[in-house]
DNA sequence: AGTGCAGTTGACTTT
DNA sequence: TAAAGTCAACTGCAC
């Protein structure tokens, strides 16, 4: 007779603690495997990169480093997820697989729409939780908000682990060599992963980082400190959403702080609102949020996109942010924007020959955030204002001697502040100060011009009566009732 | 002391 | 979470 087992299914959420599955799995008759697959169907697809990989292995190192000593580890394989629970289900028989809901691209909602009905055809049952905030099948946004507070001040959950009597699974799906060797290195200029790096972030934010908090947030320098820098841990599910909002809440300088942590506490709301609009609507990937936008066409001049994507446009504030991210994996949000409309608005590309890029360089890409937000800054939904950010603006509110700048393009160190936001109107006699060749690329556009043409585009197709009438499904389904 | 005026500030609108 | 434009009120200053 097979022996039966239950599976807790890890997808984004590598904690052990405020976890519902391993919770639930904890309290049935049967002992479960835990198991984690690196999907190649999921790996190869272009908003997936190797530091994302590589947040998620060491995420799952040290989750297994914590079992251990229950003598349970997670079963990580190389394989589909259903090829997964394939083989488990011929060694055991799986009864029930608990997991969270993901609210993912395209591709891992079919995944789970496949496993689903394989685990039906094979009369096992699967149990998804809701994650944070996020309301699976609703048709309009009336009652979200209580409904995410209520989610806000439940207990977290205490997860305990029984000591496991189980085998360790054997399975053919081993990560192979030059995979598992990618992935085990770890460059230092990434925020470090795992559950207890998470809370390091939040305590110190807590303790005094976030005193600054709503001051710094522009700003692309002083943010980074002054910032609780959650982010890859709540994309990873390193911690849930109800977790940081309770630490803060409950953080003895919370009276002492309350600007800035409010502040930071409003930022966890949006990000559930963010994921929901994507929960609903998860062709936002790849299609415009308001179809009416389709028909608009863009020059997508290669030369720019490659520019863009390599931090050499000239413009020194967005090049900083792009060789920033690039080798940091973070930058702030309001920068995040500027890149996103200078490419969109001023280089006349399309969000979609963008989007991708951005969601390898983010360490903490998170599909439900991403892909609205990008078609947000874009202009493509139709019913938010278009933000068409001035870099040189942006460049001196937020870095105005040019420090960010400085850092992050060597080229520029020797440029005096007044020319640092806009090098193009150094003259010969300014560049004759330089002792080499000056190697910044110069910029060989009309800031002002192309910025007044992408208002007139932009705006002008928001009269066209398909925008109009997708403006109003939009606002039905994904604005909150009054 | 009052007037004219360029320049500034802020609220509000438009793109 | 933008920026530019518009307009009226206000300010500082010369005469």
């Amino acid at each position: 007779m097979t022996k039966e087992v239950n599976i807790v299914w890890l997808k984004r959420d590598l904690r052990l603690n405020d976890h519902a599955p391993f919770h639930q799995a904890e309290q049935e008759e049967l002992d479960y495997i835990i198991l984690y697959c690196f999907e190649p169907k999921l790996i190869e697809h272009p908003d997936t990169s190797e530091r994302h990989l590589q947040f998620i292995y060491h995420s799952l190192q040290e989750m297994n480093s914590k079992l251990r000593e229950v003598n349970r580890s997670i079963s990580i394989c190389y394989t589909s997820a259903k090829e997964g629970f394939k083989h488990i289900h011929k060694e055991y028989k799986i009864n029930t697989v608990f997991s969270y809901q993901e609210s993912g691209t395209q591709i891992t909602w079919e995944r789970d729409k496949s496993c689903a009905h394989w685990f039906k055809t094979h009369n096992i049952r699967w149990i998804e939780f809701q994650r944070d905030g996020i309301l699976r099948g609703i048709k309009t946004r009336e009652k979200w908000d209580k409904a995410w507070l209520s989610v806000m001040h439940q207990a977290v959950i205490k997860n305990g682990f029984t000591f496991s009597k189980l085998p360790a699974l054997e399975h053919p799906y081993s990560l192979p060599p030059h995979f598992k060797e990618q992935l085990s290195s770890y460059p230092t200029s990434f925020q470090k992963p795992g559950e207890d790096q998470a809370w390091k972030y939040l305590a110190s934010f807590c303790k005094e980082r976030g005193k600054n908090y709503n001051k710094h947030i522009s700003k692309p320098a002083e943010s980074r400190r002054s910032c609780a820098r959650i982010s890859p841990y709540l994309a990873w599910g390193n911690i849930s959403i109800r977790q940081a909002y309770q630490y803060v809440k409950a953080h003895p300088n919370y009276t002492k702080y309350k600007r800035p942590f409010n502040g930071m506490l409003t930022r966890l709301h949006w990000h559930c609102h963010f994921i929901q609009k994507f929960e609903v609507e998860c062709s936002y990937e790849t299609e415009c949020i308001n179809r009416g936008y389709e028909e608009l066409t863009y020059s997508n001049n290669e030369d720019l996109l490659e520019k863009w994507k390599t931090g050499n446009t000239g413009i020194p504030i967005v090049d900083a942010c792009m060789r920033c991210l690039t080798h940091t994996g973070w930058i702030n949000f309001r920068m995040r924007a500027m890149l996103v409309s200078i490419l969109c608005l001023h280089f006349d590309v399309s969000w979609k020959k963008g989007a991708y890029h951005l969601a390898q360089l983010f360490l903490d890409y998170e599909p439900g955030i991403h892909y609205p937000q990008i078609q947000m800054q874009a202009g493509t939904t139709g019913v938010n204002t278009v933000r068409l950010y001035n870099p040189v603006k942006q460049s001196k509110d937020h870095d105005p001697k040019g420090e960010f700048i400085k850092k992050w393009i060597p080229e520029l160190r020797e440029v005096p502040v007044e020319f640092i936001h806009e090098p193009w109107k150094m003259t010969v006699f300014e560049l004759a100060d330089f002792k080499e060749e000056f190697t910044y690329p110069m910029l060989e556009m009309d800031l002002e011009k192309v910025a007044r043409k992408a208002r007139e585009k932009i705006w002008g197709h928001r009269k066209h009566p398909k925008v109009k009438e997708e403006a109003r499904r939009i606002l039905a389904t994904h604005v909150r009732q009054a």
